[in-house]
DNA sequence: CTTTATTGTCATAAAGAAGTCATAAAAGTG
DNA sequence: CACTTTTATGACTTCTTTATGACAATAAAG
C-alpha cells in the first residue's frame, strides 16, 4: 500500500534530495535521470504519482508529458512538473498539457510532500496514509490498526486493504475489476470472484462492530461504502 | 549505545566549547575542522548526528550536506546547520538541501543539546537515553536495565536495544528491514529472518513478566509494540 | 586458554491467508 | 410464479509467512 512515485530529473543531487525526502515520508521513490528511462520503467510498472523536471537533457519534459497522456495505459498518471522560478509562463503551458500540479525551483522537501499528499488524495485517496474513521470505525494504515470505538478489531491482511480503499473512496461504487486492480495490482489475473469472497471476509470481520451491513452490494456494477 | 555527534567547525574555541557540552550531556563528540576531514570520519563511521558550521574553509557547509545527502549510505544521517545571525536567508536554504534543523550563533549550549535531542527523537528516538515505561515494563537506557514492578529481568544486548526501539516507538509498525536498520545499522547485509529469531528471543525474556505478546506480529508488514 | 554468552543462519514445524469452486440464496424479469 | 442472472457462503487445497529449535561461528569473560 506504498504509493511508487517516479522522478525524472538531471541533476543528480536534486534527484536524490527529492528521493530521500519520499523515502522518508513513506513514499516509494523511483529514479530516472532522462525520460527515455523513464518510459521504460512506466512501461514495466505504471507509478502512482511522477515528479518530472521541466528541462531534461534529450526528450524534454513536454514532450514525455505528451506522450505520457497520449497512451491510454497511462494517461491517467498524475504528473507534478518542477520548473526554474523564472520560468512563469511554464506553468501555464505545463498545466496546459496535462501535469496536475507544478512547483518552482528551489522548493522546500516539506512541500512537495504536502503537494504530492494533496495530488495523490484527489486521483489516490487510499495511498495516502493518513488514519480515517467513519461511523465510529477508526483505521489508522501507519499503525495497522482498526478500532471500533476504541477497540481493536482483528483483521486479515487483504480485508485491511479493502477496507481502507473503500474508506479513503467513500460513497463510490466499484466494479470487482476496479477493485483488483487497487487492491491486488493491475498484473493479477485473478477470478472476478474472488473480490465477492473478501467481501464477505470483510463484512464476517466487521459484524462484531455491527457494521456487516458497511459495505453495500450494488447488483450488476460492484459495491460501494456509505460514509453516513 | 550513546549518540556519536560529529562536529564540523572551523573555529577552534567554539568546536571544544561544543564538544564539551555535547560530553557533559552524554554523548559522544567527534571533532572536525573542516568539512574534508569530515568525510573520512563519515565514510569510516556513519556519526548519529552532524553538527556543521555553514562558513567552512575549503567545502562549504552547503556542498557537504549536499554531498552527505547524495550518497545513499549517508543520506539519513541527521543535521544541524550553524548560521550566523545574520544569515536568515540561509536558514530556508539550509533546510532545503536537507538540514533537519539550523541554529543562530552565538547559541546557549542548553539550547544546543536540546534541539539534538528533539532531532535525535525524531530520527532516532531509541537513541535518546531516557527512561521509559511501558506496561509495568521500565526500560533505562543508562542503566542498561530492565524492570518489571521493580524484579531486574535479565536481558541479551540486541534484545536490549530492540526493546528500546520498540518503546520509543509504540503503536507503530516497523517491517523487517526497518527494524534492521535502526538496531543493526543501515550497512548491514543481515537476513531479513534474523530479526524473527530476535523478536522470539525478545519475547522469550518478556516471559518472566507475563508480557510475552508486548509486540504483536503483523503478518506481511512487520511488528509493533502497543503501549496499552 | 578455557568457559560462557551471544549471534546469525538454517531447516522444519506451525499458523495464517488466499484463491477456487460448488451450491445456496437472493434479486430481477416477464 | 417460473426462470434467469447475480451474489453469498462454506469448504477445501495450496501457498505464504512466521515461529521455533538446533547449530556453528564469534566474541566476551574469567
Amino acid at each position: 500500500m506504498v504509493a511508487n512515485i517516479l522522478i525524472v530529473e538531471d541533476e543528480e543531487s536534486i534527484l536524490e534530495l527529492i528521493a530521500i525526502n519520499l523515502h522518508q515520508a513513506g513514499f516509494n521513490p523511483i529514479r530516472s535521470l532522462n525520460a527515455e528511462y523513464a518510459e521504460n520503467i512506466i512501461s514495466e510498472a505504471l507509478p502512482d504519482l511522477i515528479i518530472l523536471d521541466w528541462m531534461l537533457p534529450g526528450m524534454s519534459g513536454v514532450e514525455f508529458v505528451k506522450r505520457v497522456r497520449g497512451n491510454s495505459n497511462t494517461k491517467k498518471v498524475p504528473i507534478i512538473m518542477l520548473t526554474a522560478k523564472s520560468d512563469e509562463s511554464n506553468k501555464l503551458k505545463g498545466l496546459d498539457i496535462g501535469a496536475d500540479d507544478y512547483m518552482t525551483k528551489p522548493f522546500s522537501p516539506k512541500e512537495l510532500i504536502a503537494r504530492i499528499k494533496a495530488v495523490l488524495r484527489r486521483k489516490n485517496p487510499e495511498l495516502v496514509d493518513e488514519p480515517i474513521s467513519i461511523k465510529g470505525l477508526a483505521l489508522d494504515p501507519n499503525k495497522h490498526l482498526l478500532q471500533y470505538n476504541n477497540k481493536t478489531i482483528t483483521i486479515g491482511p487483504t480485508e485491511f486493504k479493502l477496507l481502507n480503499f473503500f474508506m479513503k473512496n467513500p460513497d463510490r461504487v466499484f466494479s470487482r475489476n476496479q477493485i483488483l486492480d487497487k487492491i491486488w495490482g493491475n498484473k493479477s489475473n485473478i477470478d472476478d470472484r474472488t473480490v465477492d469472497v473478501h467481501i464477505k471476509r470483510l463484512r464476517d470481520t466487521l459484524k462484531v462492530s455491527g457494521q456487516e451491513s458497511l459495505i453495500k452490494t450494488i447488483r450488476g456494477i460492484g459495491y460501494r461504502l456509505s460514509k453516513d
